[in-house]
DNA sequence: TTAGTTACTCTACATTTGTAGTAATTGACT
DNA sequence: AGTCAATTACTACAAATGTAGAGTAACTAA
């Protein structure tokens, strides 16, 4: 499923939010960017023809709708893409990438070295 | 600067093979997707009139063009974007999917265990 | 019951993007 | 010089995207 910039930001209201009205996504939208209700309405319009919500129940004259792509469904469909884009395609160059330049924290680190150990430890039992 | 899908994969092109002419790209281009010529040329002038790439010499009747944009530039404006999008803007979230659901090789899990142990220092220096 | 407000539906439009045809130009080869 | 082939330049157009106004319907409070 194709989603543009914007619908993603809707999605993502959404996904974070569960199932809402167009007044309610429209409020979080317009806390970070000023636009419209009736641009936001028609997002989430888009956003219903293409399949990725549903009209879930009506409250007053409200309509809630819910998500129905997974993120994480979305998220498997672009990683790659990026991937091979920007980074050879090779997981470990993004990881590297991510640990010079972004901050980590301790927590972070320790939790990352767990992740290598075991990591680590699966690929030896597959041999 | 803002790049669409199609003139990402076109920079790619520069960014892997430096200064290249239209019919050069369009022959990797190609390769991969069956597009015509023109269509590929037209992208190349978006290009140029986004400022992405810029004509170099003239051989015969070709022209050659370099790319004007950093790879590097364009991952540093995309990758937080991502990152905020499908890992809550932790890098350490998108790390941990990437060593779970891609398989990393020995080699890989080395290096990066390498890069962590000089990151965790290099957090201890700063204190 | 009526005015006010809220939300929806419909329509519209400029811009960007993907796509390509065609005409003009220029090198190259005889 | 004249023709062929390669390239460029120009133009076009449908679909997607971001944006929003106007009209309509329906709840709400007086």
């Amino acid at each position: 499923m194709k989603l543009s910039e914007f619908e993603l930001d809707v999605m993502q209201i959404f996904w974070e939010k569960g199932t809402s009205s167009s007044p309610e996504v429209f409020k979080c939208i317009h806390e970070e960017k000023d636009v419209a209700y009736s641009t936001v309405k028609t997002i989430i319009d888009r956003l219903e023809s293409k399949g990725a919500i549903v009209r879930k129940r009506i409250e007053g004259r409200a309509i809630y709708y819910a998500p129905m792509v997974e993120k994480s469904a979305i998220t498997q469909e672009l990683l790659p893409s990026f991937l091979k884009r920007f980074f050879n395609g090779k997981p470990s160059n993004l990881i590297a990438h991510l640990m010079k330049d972004e901050k980590l924290s301790q927590d972070d680190i320790t939790y990352l070295e767990t992740f290598l150990a075991k990591q680590k430890k699966k690929n030896k039992d597959e041999l």
